[in-house]
DNA sequence: CGCAGCGTTGAACGTATTCAAAAGAGGTGG
DNA sequence: CCACCTCTTTTGAATACGTTCAACGCTGCG
């Protein structure tokens, strides 16, 4: 028993403080993860492409420490915890899988506490765009070798921790030495292995299929 | 049924690409976890105070994505795998607390990313030494006032993507606006409430009592 | 048409890094 | 007990990387 909603771009479906009622599970369009400083400075700790589970954490966790919100305009299925809680005490191996994924989201988040804390710029975005690809293809959302850029360059540079103005920078530079090709919003990766080189990127940190 | 052993201190007891036999918790010393880029940077991604499991991940991941590091000599307990699947069939309650665990896990490198990402040097060291000193007290070993502090200014800087010589800055800088003190290696946090307001630091992404 | 958000570009600036060198601490062996 | 070695901490100076500020073009939408 699930419902399936909708919601806009730039609309938090996750809030932080907030305890939620309903496990949700991202269907179609792209979502981001993000947290603020006191200061008001954003930080964006994770993407999230279709069949990702948007708030695991609030199954046995209390109230959300941070946001989610859409990127694009997005269909959202929603399981009523008590119900998903019961299947849970029905079927095991629901609960395994599920800690499973949870298992892989902390090593993203390691991975990710990684880049945005030894990589210099250009790795640092290359890296990002090589996770979001691969992410992209495994979910069923098409090929790797092109394709429209979801986000904006302000959420790339939230995302790396770096300013919008050097991500655009980076990315012309990416463009400039035919690595990608990038007539916006459309991205092209021209050179893959070259993208992953210099991205420092091994896909082996998402336990998924090879 | 679990076995004891000993590790001396900057040991690998956790290594990238192994796959554990064993479920590992720390009995007692200091730990870190990091990961390694191609060009051979290191970041630490976690510091694991008593009571920590160091590789909740191999349960059901297969191999390391990274490494654990001894900060101290340490004890640990090592319980075999098949042992500890054959007690989570029996009492499902004992995997959800280690789910639960992982779900702390994630939120913890979250804030990380945040700190990495967002923070200004001071205020990324300051948050830091909040964070160890709020999780040991909270693994009973002694007071948050005064305590020594296990690690290097080298592995300090390993967790917040600075370098060895700014951290022996802003250490200094702290010690001479009077908000901790340091005659090294004993560290005496003199101003908590001012400690945890420099560091932009909240206590409920931890997940503990109050 | 006009507004708002995003992308683009240049120049000045600042923060943290890197390099280099030396002093202190702890451990080991003669 | 002292000499020596290594690891850590400390300090200064030059450098580099990324930020900030400011301004403008572009596009889509009301």
């Amino acid at each position: 028993m699930f419902t399936v909603k909708t919601a806009s771009a730039n609309h938090d479906v996750v809030k932080q403080g907030e305890v939620a009622t309903n496990l949700q599970v991202l269907l179609d369009g792209y979502a981001c993860r993000y947290k603020i400083t006191a200061g008001g400075a954003r930080q964006i700790v994770s993407f999230h492409v279709p069949g990702d589970i948007l708030d695991a954490q609030q199954l046995l966790l209390g109230c959300a420490d941070h946001f989610v919100q859409t990127i694009t305009s997005v269909t959202i299925g929603a399981v009523p915890l008590a119900e998903f809680r019961r299947i849970m005490k029905l079927r095991p191996n629901v609960a395994e899988a599920l800690w499973r994924d949870t298992l892989i989201d902390a090593s993203i988040y390691r991975e990710w506490v990684l880049n945005v804390g030894k990589r210099d710029m250009t790795s640092r975005i290359a890296h990002m765009l090589c996770e979001f690809t691969f992410r992209r293809e495994n979910a069923g959302r098409g090929p790797p070798e092109q394709w429209e850029l979801p986000m904006t360059q302000h959420k790339i540079a939230d995302a790396t921790g770096l300013s919008a103005v050097h991500i655009n920078r980076a990315l012309h530079e990416l463009a400039r030495s035919g690595v990608i090709a990038s007539d916006r919003p459309e991205v092209e990766i021209i050179d893959w292995l070259q993208l992953r080189r210099i991205g420092d990127f091994g896909p082996s940190y998402l336990h998924r299929a090879p």
